[in-house]
DNA sequence: ATAGCATATGTTATAACATATCAATACCCA
DNA sequence: TGGGTATTGATATGTTATAACATATGCTAT
């Protein structure tokens, strides 16, 4: 795959398309997209971009699906748990994943400036985390890979 | 270099180095190693992993060293910012640099049972994360990478 | 039908992490 | 000696995240 989110591209389509894929997997799964969970993946999509917790509790708020935060971080854990969203360590905020359904170690490159995050992939067994921990011994179960600096856009702008 | 930090050593030495060296690299580049920072210091590498801010801060008021959040987080910062000690965003904490010095990109294996880390480092540039970038036509500027797992004497445990 | 169970949500409170701001002090050096 | 800079002290507040407990909803076995 190749990094997306600097470019762009049709995206009332591409939120529709993957909220609909996020259908399919739960029926599949057996896991239930509430209301509150399937509106919060719909708010992720539609911003395109990294919200805090809270910022995504206000526009869960506004639609009456709750007002507290552990409304928010419920729906998040459950994304998250799902392969439907991730978290950004280095941003303390949650983005929707940009190819849910494979089991994948996302990395992100993320904008200091317009705080746009594009999200890619890595293969954290191989390269040199991959080395360093095969050396030590040490078994990798989960990765955070984030690079921060600046988009090609920010950068044409300076 | 390895990933140190999973196995044995002479912990007093090194932590008499360290500060020793981190006291020679202020002095030569005209920053100011205080008393608190200096202390600060010495708690994490003495404590030899990874410290929340509100840790340290309690390690630092028993010794009369200030008792406010912004104390720890000033100090914090500098050993930063000086390439003394780094932040480990996925446990929103702190732990000493192990090789202080190089400017360097470090990367870290975190066991979620001991909480042990042990610090390597990457080449962001090269690997996949590099070629995200390249293509991207995004410019990186600091990496966050961090692998959690089970180090060995966890999984030996288990 | 209904008791028991599992899952999800509502609600309150608080824990844990981090920063803004402004005053006081110290130190350098022109 | 006076002005600039860096550091510290102190108070308050902002931000992120979870604990704890109550309630609702739906399924299933009897």
């Amino acid at each position: 795959m190749t990094a997306l989110g600097f470019s762009d591209h049709d995206h009332t389509a591409c939120v529709a398309t993957t909220l609909q894929a996020a259908d399919k997997q739960c029926a599949s799964k057996g896991l239930n997209l509430t209301p509150v969970r399937r509106r919060a993946l719909e708010i992720l999509l539609r911003e395109h971009r990294a919200l805090g917790a809270y910022d995504l509790l206000a526009h869960l708020s506004q639609e009456g699906l709750g007002s507290q935060p552990p409304v928010a971080y419920r729906a998040l854990d459950f994304l998250v748990k799902a392969g439907f969203a991730h978290k950004i360590e280095a941003l303390k905020a949650y983005i929707a994943c940009n190819h849910p359904g494979a089991d994948h170690a996302p990395a992100f490159l993320i904008c200091r400036q317009c705080a746009s995050v594009a999200e890619t992939d890595t293969q954290p067994t191989s390269g040199r985390l991959g080395e360093a921990a095969r050396a030590a011994g040490f078994r990798i179960e989960r990765t955070v890979i984030e690079a921060q600096g600046l988009c090609p856009s920010c950068q044409a702008a300076a």
